[in-house]
DNA sequence: CTTTATTTTTAGTCTAACCTAAAAACTATT
DNA sequence: AATAGTTTTTAGGTTAGACTAAAAATAAAG
């Protein structure tokens, strides 16, 4: 597809973060973004940001913020793709929880080797979505484009199935496990208190209410 | 056991290199030694040294090369069990062929979760080798000594099993498979010739003719 | 539309990991 | 044991990727 020359870890995580945050923002990224998700400054970013330019990975003005060219955003996909099939593999191979495989994908999405990518995915069973509900790029970079709201927007007597979490932290993830919410879990709304939000869900024949903050941070398809 | 502090990249490339060249030296290894192997400069590998002494990884004199210390050592051998689990994984499951596992495994060795490392080792049930024949270190460091001639060592008439490789280059790798030399192949010595000292050997009631290289190259173990 | 506040960039440092060239220490040979 | 040759270390330099502090550009507010 595109040839993907070596790049070093860092460039690879600016590139995927970029990728990340042109999906919300749909101007250019700004620095500062950037910066706030790497934990780093903005003077550093801007030092990259150019590197990147000067190799024709973004689109970078000064001042304007950054967009990814088709070949930065092929190569931020193609980041994205092993980092969500090492996903599925930790959970679905390795018995890793919901919760604990984004921080070592985080170190596999860096291993260079078409050929193992390639042969993982294989190995998988070619999966669509990983263990977050996020579709999974195939290996030209085409990715499927889920159709998915946030819980709280969506209004009493609505059935749902989970789809996925906007917020993937791990103390998030465990309140899911606990509340038995999954991907692919009925949800039918019951309830919603208007003082402060919150929801009433039937799961399973079970009732739970969860905080506005939940609804907000679960993403689900109407059925 | 130890608690591995958290090492760069190349400290761990480092670490590798003189475990492997201490097995065979039994002094000191040199800095020389240790560029050659590493493709770099004597002085990159003082200053390196330098800095795993200060560690405690290493214990170095000037001028009289530098041996493990029992952590370093550890580390070491954390990362070798590293870098055989994922040769089986990439053989086993995803069915990388003998030669190509090797490249694959240098990027993967040094991913870093206890977490997975044990978890793999059970998903490949346990594995005492890798696929060159080489034992795979426990998650406390424990590695089997393995009983291993060359059999360029070896006289007419005996029989063995092929146990491992000392070069394990693609093109020698390809050599055996082509020869249908693997682990575990039977090997009985049947003619040696004075003149270059090539060998004839049976192979499964094939009869093949190696070179003297080949042979030096070749581990077995009577049976 | 000017002033203030915020964001972004520039300029100059720092560290890790490499390098080259020169100096110092070892080794070997007479 | 002195000298020649080799190995190893030191000294000083380079690059990538970070940082701080100050300057410049943009955005917001009166």
């Amino acid at each position: 597809m595109y040839n993907l020359y070596v790049m070093t870890y860092s460039e690879e995580n600016y590139l995927k973060v970029i990728y990340h945050l042109s999906h919300n923002a749909n101007k250019g990224v700004t620095t500062n973004a950037i910066a706030n998700v790497m934990e780093s400054k903005p003077s550093s970013v801007t030092d990259m940001v150019q590197k990147l330019a000067d190799k024709e990975l973004v689109i970078y003005k000064k001042y304007q913020g950054v967009e990814l060219t088709d070949k930065g955003k092929f190569t931020a996909l193609m980041i994205v793709r092993k980092h969500r099939l090492w996903e599925v593999f930790l959970l679905e191979k390795l018995n890793f929880s919901w919760d604990e495989v984004h921080d070592v994908a985080e170190q596999l999405e860096h291993i260079k080797s078409e050929k193992l990518t390639d042969k993982l995915d294989e190995f998988l069973d070619f999966p669509t979505e990983d263990p977050h509900g996020d579709p999974i790029p195939d290996r030209n970079g085409k990715i499927a484009k889920v159709d998915k709201k946030l819980l709280s927007e969506m209004g009493v007597g609505k059935k749902m199935i989970c789809v996925g979490v906007k917020d993937s932290s791990p103390p998030f993830l465990q309140y899911l496990d606990k509340q038995q919410i999954a991907l692919g879990s009925a949800i039918e709304i019951v309830g919603k208190e208007d003082f402060d939000m919150s929801l009433t869900l039937r799961l399973d024949n079970k009732e739970v209410t969860v905080s506005n903050k939940i609804a907000a941070n679960l993403f689900v398809k109407t059925v």
